[in-house]
DNA sequence: AAATCATTTCGTATATTTGCGAAATACAAA
DNA sequence: TTTGTATTTCGCAAATATACGAAATGATTT
């Protein structure tokens, strides 16, 4: 084994999804929008949560940053739902991860393979 | 709807957990011990990441505190291995999540029956 | 062009997280 | 009791996260 070793890239997926779920209104606005073909305008979502619109708008954003939601622009509202190809993604990363279907030896890797990206 | 709401212990229990699994060292060591019956000395776990003694050892301490982990003493190392019992709660937890089989209308609640707690 | 509405960004404050090395702790063996 | 080994806690610094209200943005309607 290499002295320097990166963790690999699902390693690195999992933990940032995992971040992105980190907080319970992150949480509840994913489990509101993951219901089947649910969409939702910040307006709505921060009539229900205790906190600002600034503050809500900040979790979107970290969100989308995540690739869990999208946001279609509806003037004047935007249209929050979920992204399905990410959200599929992250199903398939938690349960691999979950009932240990992740190889171990695929957890790390030399830096060489990743100093190059 | 009463005015002020406060989150459900799903919803709080999903969060504290992601927060648990958002860094790539704790999603390692996870991975490692959720391999069926390992377990590791914190001195094993630090020769393979690229984190010092007193680092790694924040990182247990957190993993411990979310109940993911255990640590028994076998003087003079610590073997740690997963919680099953948390492990599976996550497990379910996750996938409900993940496969939206957590109802919608109980995300929430009124604040007085938290108040009490 | 001005007014309006939903949302985001900015500035600020505070709290938490992550990391390291040094010192402290816990235990067993000499 | 002293020594040695493994691990944790402490003190510090830097980075990140969370929250709010005020101001800015984007787009439509008047």
């Amino acid at each position: 084994m290499s002295d320097k070793l990166e963790f690999t890239q699902e390693v690195l997926e999992l933990a940032r999804i995992s971040k992105a779920l980190s907080h319970p209104v992150r949480i509840y606005i994913l489990l509101k929008l993951s219901k089947m073909d649910s969409c939702c305008y910040s307006g709505d979502l921060v009539e229900e949560l205790p906190i600002g619109r600034s503050t809500l708008s900040r979790h979107l954003k970290e969100l989308k940053y995540a690739g869990l939601i999208q946001g279609e622009i509806k003037p004047p509202y935007i249209k929050y739902c979920i992204n399905r190809k990410n959200w599929e993604r992250a199903k398939k990363l938690f349960a691999c991860f979950l009932d240990n279907d992740l190889q171990v030896s695929n957890l790390l890797q030399e830096t060489e393979s990743l100093i190059h990206l």
